[in-house]
DNA sequence: CCTACCGATCGGTAGG
DNA sequence: CCTACCGATCGGTAGG
């Protein structure tokens, strides 16, 4: 056990915050989870809300990331929308406890950081529902969708996902965001020209 | 404010664990909110813990009764599987504190009311499978399908809808559900043999 | 259901 | 990064 800085002191909270919650974790137990008294943690941080507003800012960018990307992207609307999917799920996969954090804790951010990451994530939203409605305009989804509606219910089931996959499982994330693109176009229902991913 | 009985204790427990999480809620808001002191709070309930497992249990015993409707339910496994669309998001809908204490908080349950509450969830998650493993053997949904998979998924987008979904909105619950299901047995792509619902 | 109180733990600081 | 410590709050109890 080496000399810690604040990467790793952020790096711990987000694994116990995902486990824990934030209010069920205390600088104590994060303290020892790195060898480390309590008190020690503040020559890293200035208080356990930073450690919050770490965790959720650094997930929040790699989200924006994603949508960036996609914004710029050219393709299909049934291509730009793969891309979140997989792109989404490979954030989730990547630093899971991270991720959990983020979804679940981010509610007890204190302001004005908490509606900064709630703006973050609306705009994140928003690669969704424009990529709904340019599908819908080309012909590639059905056009009496509610956009809105939609992009809810897609990252609902996306985000969902974070409670049971696990990417040591038998599944891999990729084959899991086949499962999922091929849902949300296709459906459950059986069709002849399948494998659309 | 009249004398408070111990389900009025549970339904106050029920908002603030939604609100506030477990952790983030101490006896004294909880009490503040009923008018008492903390104090007074014991004699309706031995401990905090009882709270959590009381909110936990009446959740868990609406959707069983929803699992065991559906599984002496006749019809086709697209019937069925709107049934059971439609009173899980009912069930969310009706009591949304006390849906999302269970699906937020269960695990801060102590043992062994979280490994009972895990292992009805699962038995819940089997008419899921149930419900689609049949509708792959009647043609009504791909033969291909990963059925455990797909429970999931169904399961996951349901959940997801409680962090957005306003009661008190434009779109009613029974719209919601009629999308879901026809997001889930039609998908997103433009289909002419639409409205199976 | 309240007053009065318990030991334990909380986030955080001072000083080295 | 530690020792020593702060006031506040935690879940809970005794006794009425």
């Amino acid at each position: 056990m080496s000399r810690k800085n604040r990467t790793d002191v952020v790096a711990a909270a987000s694994v116990m915050f995902a486990e824990q919650g934030f209010h069920g974790t205390s600088m104590r137990d994060l303290a020892k989870k790195l060898g480390l008294m309590g008190s020690s943690l503040y020559s890293h941080v200035v208080s356990k809300d930073e450690l919050l507003v770490d965790v959720v800012r650094e997930a929040s960018s790699r989200f924006q990331t994603l949508a960036d990307e996609v914004a710029t992207m050219p393709g299909t609307a049934i291509q730009r929308l793969s891309r979140l999917v997989h792109g989404h799920l490979q954030i989730l996969v990547k630093d899971p406890h991270q991720a959990r954090t983020f979804l679940n804790e981010t509610r007890f951010l204190p302001e004005p950081e908490r509606d900064t990451a709630v703006a973050m994530f609306d705009r994140y939203q928003r690669a969704y529902r424009d990529v709904l409605s340019s599908g819908c305009n080309s012909g590639e989804f059905r056009s009496d969708l509610d956009v809105h509606l939609a992009a809810n219910l897609v990252l609902s089931l996306l985000n969902g996902t974070q409670r049971w996959f696990n990417a040591d499982g038998a599944l891999s994330v990729e084959s899991l965001a086949s499962e999922v693109h091929r849902l949300l176009t296709l459906g459950l229902n059986p069709d002849p020209e399948a494998n659309a991913a």
